[in-house]
RNA sequence: GGCCCGUUGGUGAAACGGUUAACACACACGCCUUUCACGCGUGCAUUUAUGGGUUCAAAUCCCGUACGGGUCACCA
C-alpha cells in the first residue's frame, strides 16, 4: 500500500492534474492582477471596500485584473443574500471587477470564482499532497483536540497540531486506509516540514522585512463536512491559478504567512506580493479596538447608503487613511480620479488607521457644495426613494422650486458648505415648503431683539414701507438700511462698534427679525435668495399668522 | 501565556541621522459679513509612550520597560 492508493481511495474520481490545471489558466504574462476575496457572510463591511479601492487602485495603475472571489467554504456562517450586498457595495462605488462570477454568469477565464464550485480543483491539488507524502487524513476528535490543547497550554508549550503532537501523521498508510474503509471522519492535514526554532526572511509590501519563524503546524487543508479546503489552501490554489500578482488582506493575517510560504515552496510556485493593510479601528473611550459589524453602524457600508453620504465623499475619506499624502496630492490636482493618484504601499501607516466620521463629514461637506444643483437634486432624489418618502414627497411637488433652492449660495466661488448628506436635507430647507412650515412644530430663534412690539414695529415698517419683490438684491439690501435709520438702529456694523449706546442694535438685529419671522430661523442661506423664492403672498401669510 | 506588529498634539498623520516636528480635520480667538455658515488670519506637540545606550547630532539606530493591537479553529 502507497500513498497512492490513499490518495486514490480518497480521490477516487479525481483525473485532472495539477498539470492539466495550469494550461487551463496559463501565465498572464506578467499582468498584474489583484483580487478581493470577501466571504458571504452578511453586510459589507467597510474594510473590505477599503481593501477593495486598493485592489482596484494597483489593478487600474498597471493596466490589469481586478477579481472578485466569493469564498463561500464556511457553509454554517454562509448568508443567502450576502453576494447581492457585496455586489451592491462593490458597484455603488464603482469598484467593478474584471473577472467575477454573479447571478450565475461567469466572466473572466480563470473561474469559477466563487470556491463551492471550485471542489475538484482542491482535490486536485490535495491529492498531489498526499501522493508525496506531504498531507495526511486526521482522525482526531474535536475533544481530543481540545483535550491536546489544554495540556499544552498547562505545561505552558506552545498550543497547536505540530511535531510530536501531531499523532495522526506517524499513522501508517495501511492504517489510514482501514479507518478510512471502517467509515470514520477525518479531515486532510498539511504534513509541515518546517522548523518553528528556524527563521526566514519574509518582505511585505507595508510592514517591509520582516522575519518570521517557520511554520511546523500540520494545519487542516480541508475539512470534513463538505470536503471544501479551508482558507489557507484556496489561497494557495486560487491565487496560484488565477495568478494573482498582488494579494490585499487584513493585517491579521500576518500571522498565517508561515503557512502559506510552505505551502507555496512545497508546489514550487511564486509567492505574491502581499500588502498587509493596517485594521481600521475605532476609539471607544479609552480603549482602541478593531471597527466591529455589531457594535459600530458605520462598520458596514449600509450605513452610508442610509445616510446619504455620496460616493465620492466614502471613497475620499477611506482614501486619506490609505495613503495619508492623498490628500496633498488631490488638492494639487482637484480634477483627476483618485485611480491615477500613485498608491505607495510603504507609506501606509503600520499601526491601525482610525477612521474619523468627523472627517468624512468635513470631506462630504465640501463635495456636495461643489456639485451642481441639478445633481445634488437627482442624488438626493435616488436617495429619497429608498430612505425618505416625506422627502421624496418633498421633491415631486416641484422639482425645479426643490431645484431652486439648492441653487442658493451654490454656483459662486465660495459655496455655502451646509449638507453633509442627504439625509439632513430636509432639515435643512423643510420650512420652504407651506405645509411643512404649518405641520411642524416650531420654535422661533429670535436672537437680539425678543421684543414682540418691537418685531411687530420692524415688520410693519418694512412690509408697509419698504418691501418690493421686484428689487434686486442691492436695492433690497439698501432699503433694510433705510429702514434702520428710520427706526434707530444703526445701517453699518462698524458705526454700531464704535458707538453702541447711540443706537438700538444694528442692520444685523433687523436682518435677523425678518430672517426668523419668515423663516422661524436664525441660520439660513441666503435671505435675498429665500423671499424672491418663496414669493410675496406666502411671506405674507406667514408675517400675519405670526401677529 | 507563546509568537508577531505597533506607540509622533484632541484626531488622521509628515519627517527615512541635522527642519522653528509639515499638512489636514477638530477646537479657540480675531477679521470679513444682513445672522449663521462660507472665506481669510492667528493660536493649538518646549517635544515624538518610557528608561538607558550609540553619535558631534536621535522622533529617526540599538537594548530594556510599559501600554495597545493581531494571532494561536474543520472562520475567513
Amino acid at each position: 500500500m502507497s500513498n497512492k492508493d490513499l490518495a486514490d481511495l480518497i480521490f477516487p474520481n479525481i483525473t485532472k492534474t495539477i498539470e492539466d490545471y495550469e494550461k487551463m489558466y496559463p501565465s498572464r504574462n506578467g499582468q498584474v492582477v489583484t483580487r478581493i476575496a470577501p466571504s458571504p457572510t452578511g453586510y459589507m463591511h467597510i474594510g473590505g471596500i477599503y481593501q477593495s479601492i486598493i485592489d482596484n487602485l494597483i489593478a487600474k495603475h498597471n493596466n490589469g485584473i481586478f477579481i472578485l472571489r466569493i469564498e463561500d467554504t464556511d457553509q454554517k456562517r454562509e448568508v443567502k443574500a450576502a453576494v447581492d450586498l457585496i455586489k451592491e457595495a462593490l458597484y455603488r462605488y464603482d469598484l467593478i471587477p474584471d473577472e467575477y462570477e454573479l447571478d450565475g454568469k461567469i466572466v473572466g477565464n480563470y473561474g469559477p470564482y466563487v470556491q463551492s464550485e471550485r471542489k475538484e480543483i482542491y482535490h486536485a491539488f490535495i491529492k498531489r499532497l498526499i501522493e508525496i507524502g506531504r498531507a495526511y487524513p486526521c482522525f482526531c476528535k474535536k475533544e481530543e483536540l481540545d483535550e491536546l490543547r489544554v495540556m499544552q497550554e498547562h505545561k505552558k508549550l506552545r498550543t497547536g497540531y505540530y511535531g510530536k503532537y501531531a499523532k495522526c501523521r506517524n499513522l501508517t498508510v495501511e492504517e489510514m486506509i482501514n479507518r478510512i474503509k471502517s467509515g470514520e471522519e477525518y479531515v486532510i492535514r498539511f504534513k509541515s516540514m518546517g522548523d518553528f526554532d528556524h527563521k526566514f526572511k519574509f518582505h511585505d509590501e507595508v510592514k517591509g522585512d520582516l522575519e518570521l519563524s517557520q511554520n511546523d503546524e500540520d494545519f487542516v487543508i480541508m475539512k470534513s463536512d463538505n470536503l471544501l479546503p479551508t482558507y489557507h489552501f484556496a489561497h494557495l490554489v486560487d491565487d496560484y491559478l488565477m495568478r494573482t500578482t498582488h494579494v490585499i488582506r487584513g493585517e491579521e493575517w500576518l500571522s498565517s504567512v508561515a503557512k502559506h510560504v510552505e505551502l507555496f515552496e512545497t508546489f514550487n510556485f511564486e509567492l505574491p506580493k502581499y500588502i498587509h493593510t493596517p485594521l481600521i479601528i475605532k476609539k471607544e473611550g479609552n480603549s482602541i479596538r478593531k471597527i466591529s459589524k455589531r457594535k459600530d453602524p458605520e462598520a458596514t457600508m449600509s450605513y452610508y447608503s442610509e445616510n446619504g453620504y455620496p460616493k465620492e465623499a466614502v471613497i475620499e475619506s477611506l482614501m486619506t487613511i490609505i495613503n495619508s499624502n492623498y490628500e496633498e496630492w488631490h488638492t494639487q490636482n482637484p480634477d483627476k480620479s483618485y485611480l491615477e493618484f500613485n498608491y505607495d504601499p510603504s507609506k501606509m501607516s503600520s499601526s491601525g488607521a482610525l477612521y474619523d466620521l468627523e472627517k468624512l463629514n468635513s470631506l462630504s461637506k465640501e463635495i456636495i457644495s461643489k456639485k451642481k444643483a441639478n445633481d445634488v437634486c437627482e442624488e438626493s432624489y435616488e436617495w429619497a426613494l429608498k430612505y425618505s418618502e416625506s422627502l421624496k414627497e418633498m421633491i415631486e411637488q416641484d422639482k425645479t422650486y426643490y431645484t431652486n433652492i439648492l441653487n442658493i449660495e451654490r454656483e459662486q466661488e465660495k459655496p455655502r458648505k451646509d449638507i453633509i448628506n442627504y439625509s439632513m436635507i430636509e432639515d435643512l430647507i423643510w420650512y420652504m415648503y407651506d405645509d411643512k412650515f404649518d405641520s411642524r412644530d416650531k420654535v422661533y430663534e429670535w436672537k437680539n431683539i425678543t421684543d414682540k412690539d418691537e418685531i411687530k414695529l420692524i415688520l410693519n415698517t418694512y412690509f408697509n414701507k419698504y418691501y418690493d419683490i421686484n428689487d434686486d438684491k442691492d436695492t433690497w439690501f439698501n432699503k433694510v438700511k433705510l429702514m434702520c435709520d428710520e427706526l434707530g438702529y444703526a445701517a453699518n456694523i462698524k458705526d454700531y462698534k464704535k458707538e453702541p449706546e447711540k443706537y438700538k442694535g444694528n442692520v444685523a438685529d433687523v436682518s435677523t427679525v425678518i430672517r426668523v419671522s419668515i423663516t422661524t430661523k436664525s441660520n439660513t442661506p441666503d435671505l435675498y435668495e429665500i423671499m424672491k423664492l418663496l414669493g410675496v403672498s406666502r411671506i405674507m401669510s406667514r408675517i400675519n399668522k405670526l401677529k
